[in-house]
DNA sequence: TCCATACTTCGACCGTAGCCGAAGCATCTC
DNA sequence: GAGATGCTTCGGCTACGGTCGAAGTATGGA
């Protein structure tokens, strides 16, 4: 029968658990070393290099050398895209990791989506930002309102500089752990450079998840504020 | 590190060829039997049989027994919208199938997902209805608009009764073909059982694709008829 | 009751793919 | 140049998973 595209292909290739767990690793937006991936998959260099090998010919990774590294990122936002997707679809199914760990908690509230915000807090922000009328949002669809171009002024974003660029200024992207669309595309990169920037957060060493200081989350709170539900 | 939910489980689930055809036969819509899946995975029963289960035990496929017959389906749209993503994403990267072969065509024309109208026929559909306004549509969401009730009322489609059902009136689903949106949802289901009915279009026998009469495929292009730029 | 059909289970076979130790390049530092 | 570091290649081992033949179970029909 051999109907259409081959899914079988990078079915197996995100199949094997080692590459699955490096994968993983590289959503988290920084490009890593061979053997940095190695010990995220828990195997040796020589395993690595053969996994890192297969996924580069796959077209799932882009591989960088520098000096005598050799630095690893998901080829494309669409590759950040499709894991976060199967992230999505396997805790629907409650495929989850056997031991949910103490750093589970704080993957769930913010962590890095590839280049942006993910994690309750991502999905907040987007509800605020559309409650706001910042951005118009239909069903899974985003993109900028018309008055949403000042708001994002006020933040410390250039709208119009995001625009130049070819990429997608909004995206919507399902997220795994609250199971609701959260901001991708340049804005939603943009977004959270600044919150870097402010010094509001930071990245974590070995983890995808984010950490807030006490008083950058405070003024992300008070920045994206929830509605409080008046009447059912 | 092991982050997140386990994409590895339903990765190696889909990376066998034998069981990625059979999933791929599978968002034809139909249910089919083991039998029929052996022969679309080209295994033996016994082999298929060993493949079901494990489709089954991971939640991918539901089986359904009638007398003799175990019946299988998807288990969720979300698993044909799964499929039909990773598909878009095999295309993206080149891993097509070795024969394009002489149902190629067909099947980029107008096809099956799950049980909505795909290929160019269905994006085709879906513009000319966001450019009638019955659609609204932001980025990759679609909704049914103000006027959109009267539309389909006149297409003989009523669509309070589909609000009447817990699932979601409108979805969009990437269309691996044309890289572009096509309608899901609730209505999608609706429109192509309506042109089943009218006797304009009819499923084939061991494929996925879309054969219209030529009568039924005049009506459907006046019906849904695509702008004619006139200025750039 | 008896047989045919649909499917599952069992057991054994086999190939592939993952794995690592050891050796080989390449690149940087001193 | 010598030595350290990062990575790749080679060779061989192993195990897991896919495969099928044969036998076993369920259902339907005559």
């Amino acid at each position: 029968m051999k109907e259409g595209p081959d899914i079988a292909q990078i079915g197996a290739l995100i199949g094997d658990p080692a590459r699955a767990n490096m994968l993983a690793a590289l959503t988290g937006g920084k490009a890593l070393t061979a053997t940095e991936l190695a010990a995220v998959g828990g195997i040796t260099l020589q395993t690595a290099s053969a996994h890192l090998s297969k996924l580069e010919a796959g077209g799932l990774l882009l591989p960088r050398k520098q000096g005598r590294h050799r630095y690893f990122t998901l080829a494309d936002e669409t590759v950040a895209r499709l894991i976060e997707s199967m992230m999505g679809f396997a805790a629907s199914r409650g495929h989850l990791r056997h031991q949910p760990g103490p750093k589970e908690p704080a993957l769930r509230k913010a962590r890095i989506c590839y280049d942006h915000l993910a994690g309750d807090y991502g999905v907040r922000m987007l509800d605020s930002l559309v409650a706001r009328g910042a951005i118009d949002a239909i069903g899974d669809g985003v993109a900028l309102s018309a008055k949403g171009e000042e708001t994002f002024q006020c933040i410390g974003i250039n709208v119009a500089d995001l625009k130049a660029s070819r990429r997608p200024l909004c995206r919507s992207c399902l997220d795994w752990s609250e199971r609701r669309a959260h901001l991708a595309g340049s804005l939603g990169k943009a977004l959270l450079a600044n919150f870097f920037d402010k010094g509001w957060a930071r990245r974590t060493a070995g983890s995808r998840s984010v950490i807030f200081s006490p008083d950058g989350e405070r003024q992300f709170l008070a920045l994206f504020p929830v509605e409080t539900p008046v009447a059912a």
